[in-house]
Formats: C-alpha cells, sequence, structure tokens
DNA sequence: TTTCGACTGGGCAATCTGTTCAGCAATACG
DNA sequence: CGTATTGCTGAACAGATTGCCCAGTCGAAA
C-alpha cells in the first residue's frame, strides 16, 4: 500500500500518456518489462489505481453548468434520498457530511435554466428539507491527484 | 459534439473494461474497425473524451479523509489565493462558486488530526477571510458520469 | 549459509496497431 | 439530374506489443 519513488513514476507517467503500453513504459522507466508489468499489477490489485476509464468532459456532452448543492435531510430519512438522488443522472456524486448540512452533492445542467429544473429535480422529493446551492464560476484548479501521488512517493 | 447512440455505447463499453483495444471494441460493438477507430478519435478530439488517465485512490494512497472547504476571500485577492491553493498537494480541486463562500475546495488528509494541518496550510494565507470546512462521512454515489451519458446518447 | 522476494534479460507464438486501399450507400449541392 | 462528400465496410500488410515462461543475479532476512 506504501507507494515507492518507481510506483510515483510509474503514475505519473500513465497520467501523462496515458496509451502507452508496459513495453514503452518500461523503457521509459529504465527497468525491465516484467518489473513494470509487476508493479503495474501491484499498483492495480491494491486499489491504488482503480482503472483507467474514460475521463468524459459533461461541457463537452452538452452540460457545461456545474454547481454544488448542501442538502438538509429529515430525521431517518437519509437512505431514502440516497436512493432518490442516485436515479438523477446530473448528479455525478454525493456525499453525506459533517457540518452545516447533512449532504453534498455535485450536479451539472445544460444551462442555468436547466438547473433550476435539475434542481427541482433533485429538491423535490419528501425528505430534503432545504438545499443551498452555489454555482461553480470558474475551475482553477482542476480535479487532479498528481501532486499527492508525488508528495506520496517521496515519503518513502 | 452531439453524441450519438454508437459513441455512447463506445464510452460504456470503454468505462467497463478500459483496457480493450480497438478491434475487440469494434467486434463487440458489430461495426468494422476503422469505425470504431474514427468515433474514438472524434470523441476524443471533441473532448468529450478527455483521456485515461489512471484514476488513483486517495484513500489507498494513506489520504482517506476527504473534506470540502468554502471559502471567503478578500476582494481582490482571488488570484493569490487560487495560486497559493494550487501549491497543497492535498486540494485536489478548487472552483470560484455563487452563493455564501466565494470558493469551495475539495481536501483529503491522512486523518482527522491531519485535516487540522491541511486546512490551518490552506487558511494560513492572508487574502482568506473565513473558511467553513464539511468532512465527508460516506460517498453514496462516487464520482461517475455514465447515467450522463446514456442519457446524453438517448437524446439523438 | 540458506531462503525468499524482486529484478533482469531473453525467447516465442498469438494478437493488435497503424495505415492504406477499394467499394458502397445516403446525402448535400450546383 | 449528375456529382462531390461523408461515413461505413471488409481486407490486407509489416511492425510492434502482449502474455507467458525460464534462468540467473542481488540484497535482505532468518
Amino acid at each position: 500500500m506504501a507507494i515507492d519513488h518507481l510506483d510515483g513514476r510509474i503514475i505519473l507517467l500513465l497520467a501523462r500518456e496515458p496509451r502507452i503500453g508496459v513495453l514503452e513504459m518500461s523503457r521509459r522507466l529504465g527497468v525491465a518489462r516484467g518489473t513494470a508489468q509487476a508493479r503495474l499489477d501491484r499498483l492495480q490489485s491494491n486499489g491504488v489505481i482503480r482503472g483507467f476509464g474514460p475521463q468524459v468532459d459533461p461541457a463537452a456532452l452538452g452540460y457545461p453548468v456545474t454547481a454544488f448543492a448542501t442538502l438538509q435531510i429529515r430525521q431517518g430519512q437519509g437512505p431514502d434520498v440516497r436512493a432518490h438522488l442516485a436515479t438523477v443522472p446530473e448528479v455525478l456524486e454525493l456525499h453525506t457530511t459533517t457540518g452545516t448540512g447533512d449532504m453534498m452533492c455535485r450536479l451539472v445542467a445544460r444551462s442555468n435554466a436547466d438547473l433550476q429544473r435539475v434542481i427541482d429535480r433533485v429538491v423535490g422529493f419528501d425528505g430534503i428539507v432545504r438545499a443551498s446551492t452555489a454555482i461553480v464560476m470558474e475551475n482553477p484548479v482542476p480535479l487532479r491527484i498528481i501532486p499527492l501521488v508525488e508528495q506520496a512517493a517521496e515519503e518513502t
């Protein structure tokens, strides 16, 4: 589960050029092919690398508006609300949290006007008491993991 | 930029089995290899598929705690704050938003105690007036895109 | 000293990729 | 009504990659 320097380099390399094969990878890393293969397998079975699914851009799909919604849930309605939100395609992720709200979800919509429809659909459910929404304007730091990987790899 | 049914199936297939090649893909889809190739190329140059970077699990790297922080920024300090947050590896993403706060970021940490350190580092910057943090307890809906892709593909 | 795990370097058959070609059908255009 | 254009099919080929196996080296732990 600990990541060493070579593991770090493997992840960085894959992040930069995801389509390269194991052979090319081993050449770049200066190790034998079997080693690269074994390391990669280990990272995957460890769960450090979950997979290589395609990263789809919602904006390119026609959903350029992103928002975060904080929800307050009626006591005991948690499971129902979860199930409800899971059925809404525009809900990209959902977390239960401590703090002000009880849940927090990421939404996308086709437009600001469409966002209203999405919010209505999300909130129009009995167990949800209140919702407050923050619309995303800019995304100065897109979801990233590389800096964390580098930090983890150096702490060997 | 519009996604048709075949594009949708390609994305779904890639999401399920990211490592399959174009040839195998064309067999599963029942189309010629060239077609699958062309569609995939198009999806990528369209920006619909951004890439196939490894999906790294922060928890497996030793960062099992996730939190969302809402930040209030002093007037005109936005760019400085952005630059500051970009240097913190534990900041996985950053958005500027409308609503209560001015920015919202996703953080990870090694433990609840370590989260304090991360927050101190994030907030210990001049342009940040106030921060409120919500710690994630559960993640009933992990970041997903498939339902949205299916919806987009059906609206042909 | 012995054992064990990790890495190297090599070989082999099967498979896939990149690329090119010709043919075909539907569609847009002058 | 001809004529490009576009998207798809089916096929071919050389070159590269994969999955798999094996023998040998090296350092650390027992």
